[in-house]
DNA sequence: TATAACTGATACTATAATAGTAGCAGTTAA
DNA sequence: TTAACTGCTACTATTATAGTATCAGTTATA
């Protein structure tokens, strides 16, 4: 079972990379280099993230991109959201009436109950939380 | 995002079915219908299950299936790990030697986190509760 | 002003996972 | 003997995932 994508994966790792350098203008190129992510893949991922505004690009040579959104506002959860889908462990509220009988219902009770602890976590988790714990374990080392 | 499939969602229904009625054989057309899961997709999952040891089965005419395991001790992550297999939101265990950066890393080590979180919360999850709050439920109707 | 380095947009492909369906062989109760 | 079962396995359709490829347009700069 797996919660992350590799379009989340790769996006919140671009986004590390972007936060780290927030006013330059980074390429795709050089993220990809830096991160080791499939280059046209890339692209697509930062098509993403600008059209949901957390990014924004700068056309031609020494063009690129670059973070468009306090970093410590922006949670692993609105990256998840952009290429996953609301987090929803069960697709069951989708056909509540297909849902006859109770016994599913019950489930649905824990599960949602477990779906939204899962979503808190995730939205205390920020690329601006990450960026620091990445930057103390340098210290560190 | 989905966490749960099809098989789980279904066995889960299935084995509170079995659970309800504890000492009788229930048969796959049975529970098919009861819980309105397809009946050859059915049949797959109880041969899951009993490969799993989660319920045992009688062949031939009368036969059918019975749990054979404590619903209190059979929890939501076992299930899930039969037909899913482990809960793990991220797949980098399998590639740490790729993951050569530390971006990655201090992701990992909150995913983590989070993922043993969700571990321990289907855990408390069981057959057993399930059925309690079904008939609780039922009670109040 | 040519050109190299970029982004924007979109179409395409391969593989795997998901959600089933179908059917044959063997078992058992009545 | 036969109807109602399970055991097992092969098959299919659809969707999601993880990329690749390409063409059009933009911009710094030599």
């Amino acid at each position: 079972m797996k919660l992350f994508t590799k379009h989340t994966d790769y996006a919140i790792r671009a986004l590390l990379e972007l936060a780290g350098s927030k006013d330059e203008f980074l390429s795709a190129r050089q993220i990809a280099k830096q991160q080791r992510i499939p280059y046209q893949f890339l692209r697509q991922i930062l098509q993403g993230l600008i059209k949901n505004k957390l990014v924004i690009s700068k056309e031609g040579s020494g063009g690129g991109f670059r973070i468009d959104k306090d970093p410590d506002l922006m949670s692993i959860v609105d990256i998840i959201v952009i290429f996953q889908g609301n987090i929803q462990l069960s697709d069951c509220m989708f056909r509540k009436k297909l849902c006859a009988n109770r016994s599913n219902c019950v489930l649905r009770k824990q599960i949602n109950r477990i779906e939204k602890l899962v979503n808190e976590e995730f939205k205390s988790v920020t690329i601006g939380s990450l960026l620091k714990d990445l930057k103390k374990q340098r210290r560190r080392f």
